[in-house]
DNA sequence: TTAGGGTTAG
């Protein structure tokens, strides 16, 4: 009998914190070995073979063990060469394509080494290879067990593959794994994934036992589809069944509050996460900037920003585009040199919130030299997006010409988003000109968008162009468009309070009412007239400005009033650009009544204090 | 008798 060679002389480069066994490996079965033998070794070599590769940490260790099973003549053996499969398809240091030349040489391969190969895929980002690869093992007759579907279910995921992974869901049921906590919560994330939420939900429903896994799965689900209120009302029956939320929860959670602009339920979050998490990883605290950020509180998702021990792209860009937001333009650029020296290389997402930091703020020149940066000096080809910040930004700064011009000159086709920033430029340039060419391109490209309609028929009503105003209405209503109905939040003793135009619903209403009324009898000592341009409505004066004075915003300014002091901050959510009127009208409030009202519209945040915006009216 | 689900931010 040959000796069995002792590991470290075979050049095995395997650091090892214990003594390895003196018979690591068992020798090469000579020709002449017994079958009896022959078992035994591979009985040993089975034992040896899993501690050998939980110890590889580099793709020239794992060969070395590799090349020990090939001397051995084990490469066919499933046993062997699946340990070999998992630890090469799934490591780190792994590569799959090695992976795959393992197990192509596997004589009988079994689930395992399939599942190996499939979630290797997975992780390799090729999905459509572990779908190919499940079909291969269904046409060789290998029954999958319950560690297939999780992957597979994942790499359906990956594809949106909703009808295959209907197939698979009935599969889940043939080989008997509907029970498997795994396997349902895979569902939930592929249904999830697919926007079908309705067998999404249908899942979680049925299951006798859940996980945090299985709500978080739910709860993520509903926040990338936008449903962040119900997003919001899962998260509070997850507590009220007595779950304890991880991170990953709470990122989706934190993600629907900055939608929602719902400050009081992420602060709850932020405390609890303070409360019982040692420390907050970077994903979690860039979460939390962007909520603060998005809620209106900027100062806070400064702070929390500037206290981040490790920084990532993504917090850069979170920070400046959030201070783009809010019309903080120099600190976003200052954060954005910071980032510079800090090391970090910019990518094209950073520079559009640097030039919308630059066309919030009417920074023409800056918007200039960064765009001419992020060509030279970065090696960024602009994107249509970084052209749209740039015809922003200079019609924004009245050089429409420059900015139609820009758009001739673009290397590619502009795009409705591209169209839309001329037009919005145009209106604030008040240049009917240029937003006639800008909507007539518009409403080829998109025609389905109401507030385009709206925001043209406004310029019209602003220059007194009264019957173009009317045509472009028709025109909207013809299409079978209606305008979005507006509605504004607010914040009040820590209850979000919703309100739309002329509302009376709120049990506060005749309060409310009244407060609007002592607010117009104050405002008019400021020189205050309504400003009834852009009410869209057949109706004589009286009655546009009875209109004006319901607006949401005012409803919602009307009860922060009534339940806040002198100096403290109101906070609102509406869901359409702000009209003239609210805007100089929350201006004037803001002085007469001593308060911070920061608004968040549809494109920006404004922050009314003593009686100016920061938005400085371009908006 | 080796492995699995939720990973979330611009």
């Amino acid at each position: 009998m040959i000796k069995a060679p002792v590991l470290h002389q075979t050049h095995l480069l395997i650091p090892h914190e214990e003594p390895l066994p003196s018979s690591s490996l068992s020798p090469s079965p000579s020709p002449s070995s017994t079958s009896l033998h022959g078992i035994e070794c591979k009985t040993r070599e089975q034992e040896c073979l899993p501690p050998l590769l939980q110890r590889c940490k580099c793709m020239e260790e794992f060969k070395q063990v590799h090349a020990q099973v090939l001397k051995l003549g084990f490469e066919a053996n499933t046993r062997c060469a699946g340990g070999l499969v998992a630890a090469c398809a799934l490591s780190d240091w792994g590569s799959m394509s090695y992976a795959c030349s393992i197990f192509e040489q596997i004589d009988e391969p079994d689930a395992f080494a399939y599942n190996s190969m499939m979630r290797g895929h997975v992780k390799d980002c090729e999905p459509e290879e572990a779908i190919l690869l499940y079909n291969k093992m269904q046409h060789r007759g290998i029954q999958p067990d319950n560690y297939t579907f999780p992957s597979l279910l994942k790499a359906c995921s990956y594809v949106s593959a909703l009808q295959e992974g209907m197939q698979i869901h009935g599969h889940v049921f043939k080989y008997g794994f509907g029970d498997d906590l795994f396997v349902q919560n895979s569902l939930i994330n592929l249904y999830g994934k697919c926007g079908d939420m309705k067998l999404c939900c249908g899942v979680f429903d049925q299951m006798d036992h859940t996980s945090v896994a299985s709500w978080s799965a739910l709860i993520s689900s509903h926040a990338r589809l936008g449903l962040w209120g119900e997003c919001l009302r899962l998260f509070e029956d997850m507590n009220c069944e007595g779950w304890r939320p991880d991170e990953s929860t709470l990122v989706s959670v934190l993600s629907s509050c900055a939608h929602l602009g719902a400050l009081h339920v992420g602060r709850c979050v932020h405390n609890f996460l303070l409360r019982n998490m040692k420390e907050l990883n970077v994903i979690v605290q860039t979460s939390l900037v962007d909520m603060y950020v998005k809620c209106g509180a900027v100062k806070n998702g400064l702070t929390l920003f500037h206290q981040m021990a490790r920084k990532n792209l993504f917090s850069y860009s979170v920070m400046i585009s959030g201070l783009a937001l809010h019309g903080l333009a120099r600190e976003a650029l200052r954060i954005f040199s910071d980032m510079l020296e800090e090391g970090f290389e910019p990518d094209d997402v950073i520079y559009v919130g640097v030039l919308s930091a630059c066309s919030h703020a009417g920074l023409l020149d800056e918007g200039h030299r960064y765009f001419d940066m992020m060509r030279n000096e970065h090696r960024i080809e602009p994107t249509i997006q970084h052209y749209g910040c740039m015809v922003d930004l200079m019609g924004r700064a009245g050089r429409l010409d420059d900015a139609h011009e820009l758009i001739r000159r673009m290397p590619m086709k502009p795009n409705s988003i591209v169209w839309r920033c001329l037009l919005s430029a145009s209106k604030v340039c008040q240049n009917i000109e240029s937003a006639e060419v800008a909507s007539r391109e518009l409403f080829k490209l998109d025609p389905h968008n109401a507030s385009d309609y709206v925001l043209l028929s406004n310029l019209y009503a602003e220059c007194q162009r009264w019957e173009d105003a009317a045509k472009t209405r028709t025109k909207m209503v013809n299409r079978g468009l209606n305008q979005v109905p507006g509605f504004s939040l607010v914040e009040v003793k820590k209850k979000v309070h919703k309100f739309v135009s002329q509302d009376k619903t709120h049990p506060e209403s005749e309060a409310i009412y009244e407060m609007i009324h002592q607010m117009e009898w104050q405002l008019r000592f400021e020189g205050y007239r309504p400003d009834t341009s852009q009410v869209l409505l057949d109706v004589d004066e009286e009655e546009k400005k009875l209109r004006l004075r319901a607006h949401s915003q005012k409803l919602a300014t009307a009860l922060a009033l009534i339940h806040t002091c002198q100096g403290s901050t109101i906070r609102i959510v509406t869901n359409l650009r702000m009209c003239n009127d609210c805007h100089i009208y929350t201006k004037l409030i803001s002085m007469i009544f001593e308060r911070t009202i920061v608004v968040r519209d549809r494109n920006h945040f404004h922050h009314f204090t003593n009686g100016t915006c920061s938005c400085r009216d371009y908006w």
